[in-house]
DNA sequence: AAACGGATGGGCT
DNA sequence: GCCCATCCGTTTG
């Protein structure tokens, strides 16, 4: 089932760690594509990595819309990220997705990243967007409808993506400078999809 | 295996 | 004019 409003206006925290596992789709003319969220990371209100930080500003806006938005931004003169608001009206937060375990598409991804390598279609918030087909046109819709929705993690139910239970790692964020003693970045442990996944020292 | 730097452009002081 | 929630190819050890 696709997650509904009320699964986005909670504590961003919660969200961030129980979209771990959930399905993102994304509908298009060239095909519809799917990947497992296998990495996420959380920015609060008063949070100094935040775009939220130092208020409402013309980009930022999506961010203190209604919770179960996109929140889509341009960084580095060559990518986006893509996140999904929470809470109510006005809090400034959202959830990052950082990474995706490719399901449906795969072909596709493949072709939109020119790249072959399974375990780099999707792992890292620039290349997901790429792989996933994500237009900056996005930013702001609702995420209860195609093209753009959640699924819930026991949508599917073939061997190959049927919800197994999982551990959880909270690390520090990835990329930021400001607020990195904060540990707000979620990903599913052991999982190959997620970024910077060098073997995970216990 | 890790560190480095170039690409590239919008946002905000 | 500097900063940036990134990525990738190249260099270095």
């Amino acid at each position: 089932m696709i997650l509904k409003k009320e699964f986005y206006n909670r504590d961003t925290i919660q969200v961030a760690k129980d979209l771990l596992g959930t399905f993102l789709v994304h509908k298009s003319k060239e095909g519809i594509c799917v990947g497992k969220i296998v990495e996420t990371e959380a920015y609060l209100a008063s949070d100094p990595a935040s775009h939220s930080f130092g208020g409402m500003t013309k980009r930022n806006a999506p961010m203190f819309g209604p919770p179960g938005r996109a929140y889509i931004y341009f960084i580095y003169g060559m990518y986006h990220c893509f996140n999904v608001v929470t809470r109510e009206k006005g809090s400034g937060e959202a959830v990052l997705i950082r990474s995706l375990e490719p399901v449906e598409g795969i072909p596709l991804m493949i072709k939109r990243r020119s790249n072959e390598k399974i375990t780099s279609l999707c792992s890292g918030p620039g290349k997901l967007v790429i792989a996933m087909g994500i237009p900056s046109s996005c930013n702001g819709i609702i995420l209860t409808k195609p093209p753009l929705y959640i699924l819930s993690r026991d949508h599917y139910h073939n061997h190959h993506t049927v919800h197994v239970p999982f551990e959880t790692r909270q690390t520090p964020r990835i990329g930021i400078t400001k607020g990195s003693d904060m540990h707000l970045r979620f990903s599913i442990r052991n999982n190959e999809f997620v970024s910077q996944n060098k073997k995970e020292e216990k």
